[in-house]
DNA sequence: TTCCGCCATGGAACCGCTTCCACGTGATGT
DNA sequence: ACATCACGTGGAAGCGGTTCCATGGCGGAA
């Protein structure tokens, strides 16, 4: 079933069906309506792909990501989609978990009619795919990752891991841990080093050292962050802060401050990065880089190239900000011994969140089924 | 740059090249390797979409998903991407929100030559689609959704509900609450009514009955399930335990114990459903099903249909299982006083987590950065 | 009435690859 | 020596659209 049998159903040229099928305004009414009677009736599908090969354009992205399972990023991916799918384009994606899956799928992307272009989220490109993507001519836009000449949003991880740290050290805190992860296992992008930096600075502005014994790194993950800062914790001079170069990695931390007895954030503060959602809830301080918003903008400035729209600048940078919550609320004394051996519980002070951060639950919704009303739709069914 | 610019090149038909570019065995060492000079000089790539026309199939399959970015909902896609990555399939993701934006989704896979099949996931497919989809002959899989004749790969959430209520029930506990989401917005499956009648089940097997006081749904996050739970141990007669049908909200439920002080599991059991990753670092009892896993063997069954084959059964179901962890851990008394007011929280028992759930910790990965090490890496650079 | 031009339309050429068919060549069988 | 055959190869047809160009009919202007 294609176009030539339409046209010969409908008594019209190829033509006139393919027209009609683009809404071109030099159909006559009546004609129109007989193919499209025509079509209907003989429930006909135009080819994507034909359509695709004919106009030169396959009306699609590729989005790579490494390991995309995580909340920070499948929270990019999903901006990605969603600002994708407005503008009509389908998203491919590819998931990538290791170097070598890295550069089957990069080099794949410069085939010809793969993809009219291409975001990478979170995942530095080598220079060999650099200039294979610059050679081919096809679109590319980077997510949260670095490469001189490529249009790319990012935020500065200097300054976010600086920020995290100056507000520690704001409390009062000088023994500060940083908890860091791998940089997904060599094929990720440098947050890690960059956060470090930061933390590093920070520091140094207020005339504190770098502790090496409170420098840790390891997997990714909340179980192996907890493992580090337990070590941490139970050495001789324990940290009074931890900052965590990620949400996941402090909420790991959190685990094991509450599994020695820790108070947060009395005893310990601290502090992650991303602003994930379950860090609203658990009443942790962190860095809010806006993740999704991140993959909306890139998505938009690669269709944008894709309209043939120059993008400047080149590198577009999103603000970075601490949203201050319980983990890191004042302390009452810095050297002070530890008060009660799990006396008041961060959890307990989570209310103070609504306030901090300016969150207030949303309304109900208006059914009998909403936040806060029993259940009342399961009983009567 | 086409094909026949490369055959006039290398002084072959086209035909040849394309045998070439197939490996094909009928071609002339010689001549190979002359074409494949050629095609190096050129730096020619086949257009992707001249290919997929001219066999016949895009090699894409498409992924329908709600909410990509809630843990469960990721797990399973990342698992239907990694096997048709394997298969050679590019993988477009539709991500859906909205009633509206799922008929329009479901409604474009069945162009032709969109997509070689679909997998949808967690989704209820409308009868309107399914014969659409019968009728366009291209083959669709469901994971985590029923509908009859179709192949799909589920779990029983009547059963799941069932097994995590008399887990609690086996533990002494009658007074059991239930919270619930609204099923993706009335777009999702109905997995929340389906634990709901697995719970009543499993109450009504010891005479017990269902209090409606107990039963509450709202919006699915942790949050609002934390609101839900907060309403419930503050009545007059609060349950002694609770199960959420997803560990989002039992993870909300944690957080309203916490914060009411309530300890756990002594005075309040909680069951969970999925078994996240952050639901074993919480020490999170819950009940498994095997996210991941679902998507890999609903993507593979999908491609066994692409290849011809037949899939048997239709319905495939995976098994469920109850991880049992620190929060519902065997409490000392059932009726007794709530005896301090906060005292060993239950994370303090979470190491106990390590021999219930057989898990151990990976092994330290041989570099100087893996867990437990100080940060050698970043202190050098 | 005649000429011009526009509008709607049919159909060929084209997008770039695969595949089938036909053909020439050299080896084999008798 | 001649028919046969297999093999390597060239090239046309086909996949299913879009788009351009030529054409015929019609209305308006002269």
């Amino acid at each position: 079933m294609n176009i030539a049998a339409v046209a010969r159903a409908a008594g019209v040229g190829t033509g006139t069906v393919s027209r009609v099928l683009n809404e071109s305004p030099s159909v006559r009414p009546a004609t129109r309506a007989r193919v499209l009677d025509v079509i209907e009736q003989l429930g006909y599908r135009p080819s994507r792909l034909a359509t695709a090969l004919s106009k030169g354009t396959p009306r699609t992205v590729a989005i790579v990501v490494p390991y995309m399972t995580r909340p920070s990023v499948v929270e990019r991916l999903a901006g990605v989609i969603s600002v994708l799918d407005r503008e009509g384009y389908d998203a491919v994606v590819l998931n990538v978990e290791t170097v070598a899956q890295r550069d089957r799928h990069l080099e794949s992307l410069t085939e010809r009619h793969r993809a009219d272009g291409v975001v990478v989220v979170s995942l530095p490109v080598p220079q060999r795919q650099l200039s294979s993507f610059r050679q081919s001519g096809i679109p590319l836009v980077l997510v949260d990752a670095e490469a001189p000449g490529i249009p790319r949003t990012v935020a500065d991880d200097v300054e976010g891991g600086r920020l995290a740290t100056a507000h520690l050290v704001g409390l009062g805190h000088r023994r500060i841990g940083f908890v860091g992860d791998l940089g997904f296992e060599g094929i990720g992008n440098a947050s890690t080093r960059q956060r470090f930096l930061g933390y590093r600075h920070a520091l140094s502005a207020v005339g504190a050292e770098v502790d090496e014994s409170l420098v840790r790194q390891g997997e990714h993950g909340a179980h192996t962050a907890s493992l580090l800062a337990e070590e941490m914790l139970r050495a001789r001079r324990p940290p009074t802060a931890i900052f965590a170069i990620s949400d996941t990695q402090a909420i790991g931390v959190l685990g094991a401050a509450d599994r020695l007895g820790i108070a947060v954030p009395d005893e310990l503060a601290v502090v992650g990065y991303d602003d994930i959602e379950s860090a609203a809830f658990l009443g942790l301080t962190t860095v809010r880089q806006q993740l999704a918003r991140s993959g909306e903008l890139g998505a938009a400035r690669l269709c944008a190239l894709l309209r043939g729209e120059e993008v400047r600048p080149r590198r577009q940078q999103l603000p970075l900000e601490v949203v201050a919550r319980s983990s890191s609320a004042r302390r009452r004394s810095l050297d002070g011994p530890r008060t009660s051996p799990s006396g008041e519980p961060h959890a307990r002070a989570a209310k103070a969140r609504v306030e901090v951060d300016g969150w207030v639950p949303p309304p109900a919704s208006g059914t009998d089924a909403a936040a806060g009303g029993i259940a009342g739709a399961l009983l009567r069914a």
